[in-house]
DNA sequence: GCCTTTACAGACCGACCTGTCTGTTTATGT
DNA sequence: ACATAAACAGACAGGTCGGTCTGTAAAGGC
């Protein structure tokens, strides 16, 4: 018995290699070579190349959402939150070989014609939108001012990512966590 | 005789292409189908796929940079330059069916294993960048604060750009806007 | 002991990919 | 009229792709 069943080990080794090196570059053949399974265990757990791209965003939604949820309930400030949610971006930034965004870079790739993708970026993106929107709501408690103010730094975050992604340099983070600071004041 | 040589008629036809359907999606076969030029032509012109691709970048760089000098030396003010440039950005958006930067998405393709092009995308942020810092000098003329304020309208234009193609949806550059705007006062 | 489920190995298929090659046609300059 | 260069058509090679198929091995429940 191996340390972990073959549809972990496979949806695990795709996830890394989706990310590293983006969907359309991986293979079913390179990704049951690093899992060390075969092809007829694979397509017994997943239908398609797709359906595993579509799990491996699901897995990553899923984990990203528990943590923002413990950030939004932890008894930091909301000006601590926004601060501790740029600098967990950074640190991920930086061990990531600045990857950027799973979610971005796969919607990239794929260009428009596969619905269930798409629908799961958006959901993902608007999950982001929405903690950012209640952040700040804790902070003006105004509803349309935490909204417009939760948006902006939801596209400072986002361009932060994207271009601290091309640029391959962690300055467009640490600039834009100074300025979602400064606009929370 | 057509109405453009092989060259050209490549160069345009494989722009389109890339630019819609992504780097990766699109073969040579298609390419000289749709250009209507033979294979034989194509690699008269270009050494690999690769170098098609670097030639569409490079191209699109030198037009984009064009517009970006002319709106520096027009006669608007620092505000309504940057407001026109969000406003071309929202208007390529629209006509695009939002398919965002084309060398973010060109990068987010190749993971990084292809220096030629990512030479070029890194040159491509920094002239957008240099343009918008150059815009806030001429408003505030205090270099450093020019150099910051520059860059945090570069994360919102690079952000409203990405969330709008991930989601399909116009918002994000009218956020962008507003919040580079009241960043400007 | 048997039986069902799961995982294994890997051949095989048709389609597509980039890139090379041979040879023909067309346009242009002199 | 003729030479030269560009554009043409398309077969071909060598490889990879996602996905299907047949058959074997091992584990767990009864």
């Amino acid at each position: 018995m191996r340390k972990a069943n073959a549809k972990e080990r496979i949806l695990n080794t795709a996830g890394k290699l989706f990310f590293r090196h983006g969907y359309s570059e991986v293979g079913i053949n390179e990704i049951i070579a690093k899992a060390e399974t075969a092809k007829a265990s694979f397509y017994q757990h997943y239908p398609s190349k797709k359906a595993l791209c579509e799990a491996w965003l699901s897995d990553v939604h899923y984990r990203s959402e528990v943590s923002r949820a413990d950030l939004l309930d932890s008894d930091a400030t909301p000006r601590g939150k926004i601060e501790i949610y740029f600098d967990q971006l950074k640190s991920f930034m930086e061990q990531s070989e600045f990857r950027g965004c799973p979610y971005s870079n796969t919607g990239a790739v794929s260009g428009g014609e596969c619905t269930g993708i798409i629908e799961q970026i958006q959901g993902h993106k608007e999950s982001i939108r929405g903690f950012l929107r209640e952040v700040c709501f804790q902070h003006v408690s105004d509803k349309k001012k935490a909204d417009t103010l939760g948006d902006r730094i939801f596209l400072l975050y986002s361009g932060a990512t994207t271009e601290s992604q091309n640029l391959k340099e962690i300055w467009p983070i640490e600039i834009a966590r100074d300025a979602a600071l400064e606009l929370i004041n």
